[in-house]
DNA sequence: AGTCATATTGTTATCGATATCAGTTTCCAA
DNA sequence: TTGGAAACTGATATCGATAACAATATGACT
């Protein structure tokens, strides 16, 4: 009844323009319609006839009203929101990443809400929360690792979620990504094939960066296979993975095992920190030393000699996986699998 | 009265806890509380006792509640948006600013939204428009440049606005950022301190790249005022940068005026791109030629030579920029200037 | 002319939370 | 004891849009 009182203040039905925000009800009277047909005419869809729909929008640029979609959101209990969560954004992998699964959510109407995970499954776990609060319609993650809680939040949320950069062993949806260790493997024997024979590593120790522990994985194993003794591995700390940590590292290896002919790394990050820090110290690459990355990072196809390494097509996962959702969010039932591989290739530059 | 129905078919007052997601309705029936109470429990500053709250807490495990934010914005009017517009996340300089926007918000309880212009202002004002569809509290840009229409919403919306990177002529709200022309020109005199001549200069051409097109003119200005004649400029194509550009440009320069002495560029990446290709040539670096970059990014620490290069503190510029922004959505008065100088710092390094 | 499909617009009832103000209880000082 | 502040808790009325269904107009067709 204040209502009607402020109503009364101003003139039955004359909705104050001056004051506040515009309300899509102050279009409506301005353009002489129902609320419904103004929400009607600003959606794409809208069966509105030509005419009404401009006088309307005359009246929403005269009013400089803003749709306002959180009151949308609650009535068509449809939020138009996406979450993705990557471990960082700093790393060009995963940024090219988010910008696959921006341009594929270009035009659904979709909007990202980007959170970075910094390799920590409980700072997920908390990012899953604080996402799910906002009802996205649909989840992308990285990895496959993901505390229990997490887990049981995600299932119960009732949205899909697409898993990204790893083929888990138990999925909880739809997986886009491809194998790490198979991955690392193939580049092992690439390179067995280049007639290297002792073989060393560069990654980091902890569980925390899943990937990398499975492309460590993936070398030994290839190593091992190709019976080229146990492969010769240097650690460092946690990710994010630095090119500083790639010349410290390649300079341990030299020290324990001087005979090595050639060092994969984690990352072409840690590549290049190492060929940075050979070439300092007046070695030769490829031929005092051989370095193979993992990525296919820019400057790899830049830098002198270029960094032999895996492409693994960082942006086309990220597009997939936003394509994927959007299917699993639209279609309802999708059509075919649950898991897409995703496409890599050896890249044999010059320095392996 | 159809509620009043509905309730009744279930049960008076016990709501189905099985089928759909439960609501706040139904946490508070469990714990046998209000809604009001529920709501009170799950903000941390909520006036509960602990023995309500502990019991509200186990029914919101049990349900498996999750609460909705957007029907919590529509009420409070406050959705706990904040829009960040930075041109490309794949740029390691506006990633590091995304990052500091986003340590800054960690603990606000802001939600970050994140758009890419992709270098366009037709696209910031596409971005912007669906940006205040969410309400955002406020909002952060990338650079002084915007077209009419994009200003006007702005203005309109009523929201703390701060533009970065740059020192607009005519600020829209706060500023966080540096003045691109006087930094190149202080580069391009701590060059001239070293005793390089005849200075050259790689960058983009449009008008689409604005700090692009400063350091350009703080570059020419700075050798005009050294007296070392008409800066030699070679020019490519729209941004993103990209390293294969510097290499490419490089040549150009050479080839156009091979006495060149020091070539500063837009970007680390092209700086990078043009050392690479120098060396490919069989040029010394900076015996041949010396080369300069703008950004300090990671690899300019550790390529070899180090490159010479300007940090400008991009981490520092969000951090900055969203502390700011804070202040003004909260403080409602914001303390203080509305400009912020951010710092920068030259590093001599070995390539220049 | 009458019937029915189509196009357009309106009415009503929510969506799920929170602000606000109003009770109720607790506890302590006088 | 008792008044009254402080601490809790609840009832009610929104917040601003949209879904669902209803109503009306328009026109085509038999």
């Amino acid at each position: 009844m204040a209502d009607k009182l402020a109503d009364k203040a101003k003139g039955k039905g004359a909705h104050d323009v001056s004051a506040g925000k515009p309300t899509m009800a102050d279009v409506a009277d301005y353009a002489g319609v129902s609320t419904m047909t103004v929400s009607r005419a600003l959606k794409k869809d809208g069966r509105v006839s030509e005419d009404t729909r401009k006088r309307i929008l005359q009246a929403v640029d005269k009013l400089g009203y803003v749709l306002d979609q959180a009151a949308g959101s609650l009535s068509s209990r449809r939020t138009g929101f996406v979450a993705a969560l990557v471990p960082s954004i700093n790393n060009s992998n995963f940024s090219d990443t988010a910008r696959g699964i921006t341009d594929a959510l270009e035009n659904s109407g979709l909007q990202l809400l980007l959170g970075y995970t910094d390799y920590s499954t409980e700072k997920e776990e908390k990012l899953i929360q604080s996402m799910l609060q906002r009802r996205p319609e649909g989840i992308i993650l990285t990895g496959g690792s993901h505390t229990p809680q997490a887990r049981r939040m995600l299932e119960k949320s009732g949205i899909p979620v697409v898993e990204t950069w790893e083929i888990p062993e138990d999925p909880i949806d739809h997986v886009v990504g491809f194998s790490n260790s198979e991955v690392m493997a193939d580049l092992v024997r690439a390179l067995a094939g280049r007639g290297y024979r002792k073989f060393g590593y560069i990654g980091g120790t902890t569980a925390r960066d899943t990937r990398g522990s499975l492309r460590r994985a993936g070398f030994l194993k290839a190593v091992d296979e190709l019976g080229l003794g146990p492969g010769r591995v240097i650690s460092f700390g946690v990710p994010p993975i630095s090119i500083e940590q790639g010349a410290q590292a390649v300079v341990s290896m030299l020290e324990r095992w001087p005979d090595t002919e050639v060092v994969l790394c984690v990352s072409d990050l840690s590549a290049f920190g190492a060929l940075m820090e050979c070439q300092r110290r007046g070695m030769k690459v490829p031929g005092d030393i051989a370095i193979a990355g993992f990525g296919d990072y820019e400057i790899s196809a830049f830098c002198h000699p270029r960094i032999t390494t895996v492409n693994v097509d960082c942006y086309g996962i990220g597009k997939l996986a936003a394509g994927r959702l959007l299917q699993a969010i639209n279609g309802g039932g999708v059509a075919g699998d649950e898991l897409t591989l995703t496409s890599y290739k050896v890249i044999l530059r010059e320095s392996a």
